[in-house]
DNA sequence: TATATTGTACTAAGGTATTAGTACAATATA
DNA sequence: TATATTGTACTAATACCTTAGTACAATATA
């Protein structure tokens, strides 16, 4: 067996913001990704030891580690341990482009009913992009 | 009082969906601002006449009409009835960037779960940009 | 003022989501 | 094989969400 890094990273929950716990440890994990803390093949901090560390029941990051699997986030192997997937591959093009076409459909309607117009949106995407980009 | 349009929308609600009827309503009222089909001014069905129509309980249109007043989509008037608002003059610029950064913030965190990169998503908004736009 | 029309407050029922308790199962490794 | 380490199944408690029932309140208008 291969040993995987193990990055430290800080996980915290905010019992008072009305996210589930496990949604919130969702959240943390793709904004690591999203940033390059973590990478392809990096191991997740293990089910007990986080739900140690944060104080909630173990089930709860199982939950949030089996949500991710099945979105192919992450690969969990019982035993072994919660890794970072190789990108996932099996996502086909055709697929990926109805989940584009709806996210981006809820988005507009969102930033429309701000009064926010799409001319708006893609400037502030394309700014962001040449700024900071968030795949590393 | 001024009469103000009363257009008539066909309002539909799918039980089978998972989506609360208060949320299905606030959604066909979105994307009938965002095609054009209801703009400043226009007037909504009652609360009363629109929970006959959809056969449910008037409270659950009342929360829908009073989600959308919250949000300043639509102003509210007990006696007169609800009405589009005019274009949220109340959101401030500095509010509306911050709005704006929040949402395309969870876009690009689930776009990017996908694989889904910003390059795409630019280049997806352009083209519907240009090809259909949503603003009338 | 009287009446019709519009939206609202309060409450309760039913369902769903979230989390934890407890015991278990699969894999790695000494 | 024995033991430690990893994740999991099943259940139940609690809280929250959604909707409806009922009665009410504000406004418009005859």
């Amino acid at each position: 067996m291969v040993m995987e890094e193990q990055k430290s990273l800080s996980f915290t929950l905010d019992p008072k913001s009305g996210v589930p716990y496990y949604k919130q440890v969702i959240l943390q994990v793709e904004m690591a990704i999203a940033d390059g803390r973590l990478t392809t093949g990096d191991q997740l901090p293990t089910v007990r030891s986080l739900a140690v560390d944060l104080k909630i029941n173990p089930n709860t990051i199982s939950r949030a580690y089996r949500e991710m699997e099945i979105r192919g986030i992450v690969n969990t192997q019982q035993g072994t341990g919660t890794f970072i997937s190789e990108k996932e591959i099996e996502i086909s093009a055709v697929e990926r482009e109805k989940i584009l076409a709806s996210l981006v459909r809820d988005f507009v309607i969102k930033a429309n009913s701000y009064g926010i117009d799409m001319d708006q949106v893609i400037d502030y995407l394309q700014e962001m992009r040449d700024n900071e980009p968030l795949k590393a």
